[in-house]
DNA sequence: GCCGATCCATACCCGTCGGGTATCGCTGCC
DNA sequence: GGCAGCGATACCCGACGGGTATGGATCGGC
């Protein structure tokens, strides 16, 4: 399957023996015989070219998946039984600080909390949960894509616009996406593909945020941002709230077979902590969850697997 | 893997290699090869008995879900290959039955429809999913686990006792949850466990809606189900709408993993629909979707272990 | 239009792994 | 203490995974 997954990848057996760090031949009949035990054929090869069929691109998709699971069991595997018992939260780094150190404080107060490290990704922290390096993560709809992920709801902001405090747009109180996307002095920066390739564009490549508020005020690029992240400006950017633009949902998230105690109470300090806060802000009564409560678990350990 | 996942279950190295196919020594071996490469302990052995170390249980419930990908990753490479272009839709058999129908023939007029085929099972629509069967399924939370799946929201119904016509309550133009508990005299239903074992409790053991159905005519039990599940109610049954039941919120899901132009199409032409039929029936705006549906998912996907 | 480069497939050889049977060693239980 | 049950070990065999050498087809360049 990984061999597959390579040459599928490549579409060039000869550069992915090399990537596989086998010969080309064995690389060759691996192949054949898979096909012919799933009596499938994957690749239309010609003695010039190697071309995936309908069935290899699906095989693909799902390849991938299957080779992160792997990789993702025998890291989780490997960790249940060397260290001590922990929990690693990945997360965007600079993003969510007030939530997180809540929740690290609310959940080290749980009796039977266990250590939970840190992963402060530059992006892509779903990444981290699919491949096993994370067992929980901290994620922002709609930028990360949660697929395949449980996930649950913690709470929702509106964005903001940071732009550097000489330019005009900073002195007001409220711009709108058509305001900020219409400037051409300032183009929008342009973050790495997953691949590490750059999309085109005119603005500045980055890759963290430091890069990014320094850029902006340089007079470089400006950034539409959730307002959580934008706690700790620097000198010289003022932040604007955007009026339409996409509400961002920050949401905890983890592998869906996870069964651990340490996980479900951190989840659940999680959720009990947001709809406080949502206490706080709001009508939603007690009681109310209270009723609810009950009667869903109720009916959710009928559908429990 | 599988092997360890069949000694893991059975937790008895006889019964495993029984199960597998194979005999007892080679299994044996295979499991400490297995575990000297990962380098893990996964299993305390005595000559008596076997069990689980916690490596070991973190890698069986892993490795589950890598051996349901790859015989999924199989099914449908082999679907992709053989059979003309097609979806499978999978749901419960009696479910939304007009919403079904409408999603049909919606689907069918798009351009570059491909053919449905569907898949009605008695309970769990989304092991199909998960196993490969199926390309695509409509769930109903909280009742059934989105682990592990994508899925768009479809719409949001109340629930409704079903009633023997000639008892007390059937006469009520609605009741609440306690009233439908306090029934000794109709106990409720017990469903099949996926292990195939059964809940205790007085109720009657049904595994379909006709059986249920039957029961509750007959006077043996009662059951809270969707609104839209009762369109077609025998004779001597009565709905009567259940206040404070949680609400039930149809799904369509699929894996996370599908590229297909198909899925992607069926899925367009689902929430389209569902939000023009949003649209028609009243106020419920989307933005209130967004806000209040996620708690009673968050609710019954922790309770679901 | 032919020659050479490129690239996948085949042929052949070797070591390891997965399969089997026979048997040993340990542990409860009667 | 004997016996039954169960996992581990010993030993053998065929198949698979790895390597090198080479063949056959196709595309590009002169």
């Amino acid at each position: 399957m990984r061999y597959f997954v390579a040459v599928a990848e490549e579409l060039h057996f000869g550069r992915a023996a090399q990537r596989l760090g086998i010969a080309q031949p064995p690389l060759s009949r691996a192949i054949t015989r898979f096909e012919r035990r799933l009596g499938v054929a994957l690749l239309e090869r010609t003695s010039r070219r190697v071309s995936l069929t309908e069935a290899g691109s699906v095989l693909l998709a799902e390849g991938r998946a299957i080779l992160g699971a792997m990789a993702a069991a025998e890291r989780r595997t490997r960790r249940a039984a060397t260290s001590r018992p922990s929990l690693v939260l990945a997360t965007k780094a600079g993003a969510c600080g007030d939530l997180l150190a809540e929740l690290l404080d609310a959940y080290a107060a749980e009796p039977g909390a266990v250590a939970v490290d840190l992963l402060l990704c530059e992006s892509q922290p779903q990444r981290e949960l699919h491949d096993g390096q994370a067992d929980v993560a901290l994620l922002h709809q709609p930028f990360d894509s949660t697929a395949g992920l449980d996930t649950e709801i913690l709470n929702t902001e509106g964005q903001i616009a940071i732009l550097p405090s000489a330019h005009p747009l900073a002195s007001r109180s409220r711009v709108r996406m058509a305001d900020v996307d219409a400037l051409p002095d300032l183009p929008p920066a342009r973050w790495p593909h997953p691949d590490g390739g750059y999309p085109d564009g005119p603005g500045p490549e980055v890759h963290n945020q430091t890069q990014l508020f320094q850029l902006i005020a340089l007079g470089r690029t400006t950034v539409v941002m959730p307002e959580s992240s934008s706690a700790n400006l620097i000198d010289g950017l003022t932040a604007v709230p955007v009026l339409d633009a996409p509400a961002v949902t920050t949401v905890i998230a983890w592998p869906p077979h996870s069964r651990s105690r340490a996980l479900a109470d951190l989840v659940r300090t999680a959720t009990a902590l947001a709809e406080s806060s949502v206490d706080d802000s709001g009508p939603l009564r007690t009681d109310e969850r209270g009723d609810g409560q009950p009667a869903l678990a109720k009916v959710g350990s009928v559908s429990a697997e």
